[in-house]
DNA sequence: CGGATTTGACCAGCGC
DNA sequence: GCGCTGGTCAAATCCG
């Protein structure tokens, strides 16, 4: 949100980062003059052009779109010159220190290609999301519409719809299963708003839980605990030894309210049972913790994927898949939807470790400005997405789902269930990290799914309001991964 | 003593 | 219909 706000951030870390890669590279080039001799002149003269006022500029604007290509430019070329006066008290040639110029440029502007193509692709992907997002909207409004005027009979009689009718595209959150609605008039599900405003809730609860599909959200932690701390307070109701898992599953229920519907089941991991798997069901009816909410709302907002991609159409897969493979470009298998069970799960995963195909990070010149640079621009480009629909509370929203993530980090930790990355993580964002594109997954997911839910859900802010306290925390869900298993 | 936990019983759904 | 399994209930028990 900072860096959305303020545009130093990126201008300051692309030329520090462009200064340690250019050094690195620089001194690989030294011991390798021959190979740089060879490029020497195609490098000087896009030196020339790019001091001319081409290249980087271009390439940088298409990174940072807010940042005039001038600051990058002379940013850059303030970083070689540093490089240049340093490398030159070695008692080198004036031509030395051209060849070290020279490489440098040449590697860096591979590389700001390289980052120009690949943001083209992100662009490409995220307008691919984009359209498909609006297509399902449109499909899920389509099928509301529909069971509006005829559907209703098949669930059973007594199930109506009436009062303000169906949602429109903007509310279609409230169809959804799971969604930390809170307090006061929220109390009824959205499922239960959406399918009868009348009814007695009793009947209503079972004969539509009966019918409806539910959504659930099972995330997979490192817990040495017993159960994972998430802010709510829960009662033991049951205790089974599910079939395939020598480990026991424990049931628990929401004691925060009386009558609050969130279950949840604790089951420890077959294969690892370092692993704590929690599966969330139902959406609390009564106003949640700061910290509460931070699971809460992810989780929800999880569901939301899950259910928006769980049309019988071609489009729901999409919508749910894509966002994996869109915003972990360079990892797979992040994202799958389980609807073969009993209820359609969602699976966030904080539990995977550095992905195999970035496992062997390269030394890059400059790992981290593509997914730092990316971050307000994908988060920025998904509230705009977002804004054409409602277009209501962008930065209230960003501003919410940022704190979702933060929350939700903190509130891991509070839960002790580490795993093997956060020791190793500092405090600043580590996009080359995948589990940091899994939280702009999760961000992106709140973002897309979680907006109406905000907007109908602002019994909630009361608590959003107070996760500026928390913000200390640091900004990166390491090692998480978004699975939604289909 | 009240609330939470444990644990066996019970129920519903599903496949054969 | 029967057995299996997941999920829930509720009496017994534990604990602060
Ligand atoms: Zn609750």
């Amino acid at each position: 949100m900072d860096s959305a706000r303020s545009p130093p951030p990126p201008t300051i870390q692309f030329p520090l980062n462009l200064g340690r890669g250019g050094a690195d590279q620089a001194a690989e080039n030294a011991n390798d003059k021959g190979k740089a001799a060879v490029d020497e002149m195609d490098f000087f003269s896009e030196k020339k052009e790019r001091s001319s006022g081409g290249g980087c500029g271009g390439a940088c604007s298409d990174l940072y779109t807010t940042e005039p290509s001038s600051i990058s430019d002379f940013n850059v070329n303030t970083e070689l010159l540093l490089l240049t006066a340093n490398n030159g008290g070695d008692g080198g040639t004036s031509s030395n220190s051209d060849c070290r110029l020279k490489s440098e440029v040449g590697v860096l502007k591979s590389k700001l290609e390289r980052m120009n193509s690949e943001n083209e692709r992100l662009k490409e992907m995220l307008n691919h999301a984009k359209n498909k997002y609006n297509g399902l909207q449109m499909h899920l409004q389509t099928i509301i519409q529909e069971q509006q005027h005829k559907g209703v009979a098949d669930q059973e009689g007594k199930i109506s719809f009436h009062g303000n009718g169906p949602p429109n595209a903007n509310d279609i959150s409230s169809f959804e299963e799971d969604g930390p609605t809170a307090g006061g008039e929220g109390n009824q599900s959205p499922q239960q708003k959406f399918l009868s405003h009348s009814a007695s809730p009793n009947s209503v609860d079972q004969a539509t839980e009966a019918t409806i599909r539910k959504a659930r959200v099972s995330v997979r932690a490192w817990c040495e605990g017993p159960m994972m701390t998430d802010g709510c307070q829960w009662r033991k109701y049951g205790q089974k030894i599910a079939k395939g898992n020598p480990c026991p599953r424990a049931y628990y229920r929401c004691t925060m309210a009386v009558g609050c519907p969130v279950r949840k089941q604790v089951q420890r991991c077959a294969e690892d049972k370092s692993i704590l798997v929690t599966t969330y069901e139902g959406h609390h009816n009564h106003p949640l913790p700061p910290t509460a909410m931070a699971m809460a709302s992810t989780t929800s907002s999880a569901a939301r994927m899950l259910l928006s991609g769980s049309m019988p159409s071609a489009d729901g897969l999409m919508n749910s898949s894509f966002l994996a493979r869109t915003l972990l470009p360079c990892s797979s298998n992040l994202a799958t939807i389980s609807t073969s069970a009993p209820f359609p799960t969602v699976t966030l995963d904080l539990t995977t470790p550095l992905n195999p195909l970035q496992l062997p990070q390269p030394p890059m010149p400059f790992p981290a400005p593509p997914a730092t640079a990316l971050l307000p621009q994908l988060l920025g480009q998904a509230l705009y997405n977002q804004s054409q629909f409602s277009g209501l509370q962008m930065s209230q929203e960003m501003d919410q789902n940022n704190h979702q993530l933060q929350n939700l980090h903190s509130s891991m930790n509070q839960g002790q269930h580490y795993n093997q990355f956060n020791e190793t993580s500092s405090n600043s964002i580590q996009p080359s990290d995948p589990s940091f594109a899994a939280a702009l997954a999760a961000a992106i997911t709140s973002i897309i799914g979680g907006s109406s839910t905000n907007n109908g859900g602002n019994n909630n802010n009361n608590n959003n309001n107070n996760d500026d306290n928390n913000n200390n925390s640091s900004n990166d869900l390491n090692g998480s991964s978004f699975y939604v298993n289909r």
